[in-house]
RNA sequence: GGGCAGGUACCAAAGUGGCCAAAUGGGGCGGGCUGUAAACCCGCUGCGGGAACGCUUCGGAGGUUCGAAUCCUUCCCUGCCCA
């Protein structure tokens, strides 16, 4: 029923950072092999991104790796640990969420983890399960198994202490209920990303502590955001979501560095690394267009959830926009109400306009200023926003670029294209009332 | 419990009675160049106003002053040292 353990080693050590121990996998998967049982693989979730990125999909990958290979994966969603706040990566002490947001959260996490892992062979659970029913002899139990210097060995606690920032308790506390998941579980392999590799090494720890055999750590490298230096997340807008639409999805990947591109090659597609380091190689000697390379692996991720067809589409909805500098098939609509009477009513009134000499201001009619189209259509959050916006010649309408910031509509063109930017586009109706 | 140092715009960080809507850097946005790449260049970046100018902002609340981010009181928060 398992494949050799060899082979299975391969696909599982593809992509990932660190094995500990690796000789431990291998025995794990020989055992596992020889009584033909399926191994526990838990990766943890934190309820706090209520849209899963690609960031987390590397994880995901990995985790679908195993199911490939026929192992019990398991989703464990923090929700417990969420009412914490993990200090991984953090700087700053995370904010506790409310039960609300964690159930809303979980939902949604539970509607797109399918979209890459299989559902069948997918358990979902939630650590309030247990976590939730310790008591509090149990919960000083745990923590008298794990020293405080220990615990501060942490990277991201070592350097907040260090830069004098607040560290809390009960963030302490965190790396042990995530240990203690691993003992409720009883897992066989926890997976996470690198930034997760010190609680995953406490999970070893507490599992021994409780008589387990420790599990095997295998971490994942997080993968880097839009922007090619953070890491991809939600908070720092630099991310792309698996529910986006293709277009969006599309249209983002193409805004990626050459060099991010190699990366996501590497961590979100199945191509041979081998692959990639050649084109990388032929890009750089100009045999190949970069931009070519791009459009294939942003083709290739949209199809991962939308299907070929539609990524097919959004590659040739981006070429129109950009290469060909068409307009976008579909735009979104958006309508301004024209009424005599705002027509009359400029900026200023009649007598202060008269003083400015702006007699031209009082023009009969129905009229509205771009401005205020900008603005009331909450294109931008204020009118200086627009005003900044116009004046720097981001706005065009049917194309041509207006910068005058007094630009005023009337009912002469009902529908024009308005152009913000360089990619935001809206067909603008402008109904009289 | 005592002592010390701090809390400034999205972030970091200057400013320490008027010239401060607040230097500088980052980020963001717009423009240019391009391959919606990177790098680079230019501009903008509290709100309202075409502008003059007005309004709100420097942890909270009071106060001193013609005038406060800057001085005083008090409260809250953070770090360090001592106990």
């Amino acid at each position: 029923m398992f494949k050799p353990v060899e082979e299975q080693m391969k696909l599982l050590k593809k992509g990932a950072v660190d094995i500990i121990q690796e000789e431990d996998l291998r025995k794990k998967l020989e055992k596992s092999r020889k009584e033909n049982k399926p191994l526990k693989v838990k990766a943890g979730f934190d309820p706090t991104a209520p849209d899963i990125h690609l960031g987390h999909t590397v994880l995901l990958r990995k985790m679908k790796h195993f199911q490939e290979l026929g192992h019990e994966v398991i989703f464990l969603i923090g929700d417990f640990t969420g009412l914490i706040g993990d200090p991984s990566g953090r700087s700053a002490t995370r904010p506790a969420m409310t039960r609300e947001e964690i159930n809303k959260n979980a939902e949604t996490y539970k509607q797109q983890v399918f979209k890459i892992l299989d559902p069948e062979k997918t358990i979902i659970d939630f650590n309030s399960r247990w976590l939730g029913k310790l008591t509090s002899f149990e919960i000083i139990k745990l923590t008298s198994k794990y020293t405080v210097a220990r615990i501060l060995e942490r990277d991201d606690f070592t350097k907040r202490f260090k830069a004098g920032l607040p560290i809390s308790v009960h963030e302490l506390l965190y790396p042990l209920m995530q240990a203690y998941d691993s003992v409720a579980l009883q897992a066989d392999i926890e997976l996470g990303g690198t930034d997760q590799t010190f609680n995953l090494l406490v999970g070893r720890e507490i599992q021994r502590e409780y008589g387990q055999e420790p599990q095997v750590v295998l971490t994942v490298p997080l993968l880097e955001g839009l922007d090619g230096v953070e890491k991809m997340s939600k908070s720092l807008g630099n991310y792309v979501g698996i529910n986006e639409p293709p277009e969006e999805m599309f249209g983002k990947l193409m805004s990626i560095s050459d060099e991010l591109m190699f990366r996501y090659y590497e961590l979100l597609t199945d191509i041979e690394t081998e692959q990639i380091e050649k084109w990388q190689k032929e890009a750089k000697e100009g045999q190949i267009n970069p931009r070519d390379l791009k459009a294939q692996l942003a083709k290739m991720i949209v199809a991962d959830f939308w299907g070929e067809e539609l990524a097919r589409k959004a590659a040739e909805e981006f070429d129109r926009i950009f290469k060909h500098k068409d307009l976008p098939s579909e735009m979104e609509e958006k309508v301004i109400e024209l009424s005599v009477q705002s027509g009359n009513e400029p900026f200023a009134s009649g007598e202060a306009a008269k003083k400015a000499g702006q007699a031209e201001w009082q023009q009969p009619g129905a009229t509205v200023g771009l401005v205020d189209v900008l603005t009331n259509l909450g294109i931008v959050p204020s009118r200086g926003e627009a005003k900044r916006l116009i004046r720097q010649g981001g706005v065009y309408l049917d194309g041509q670029r207006i910068d005058d910031i007094e630009h005023r509509l009337d009912g002469s063109k009902p529908e024009q294209i308005l152009k913000i930017g360089k990619r935001k586009f809206y067909r603008l109706k402008l109904v009289l009332k």
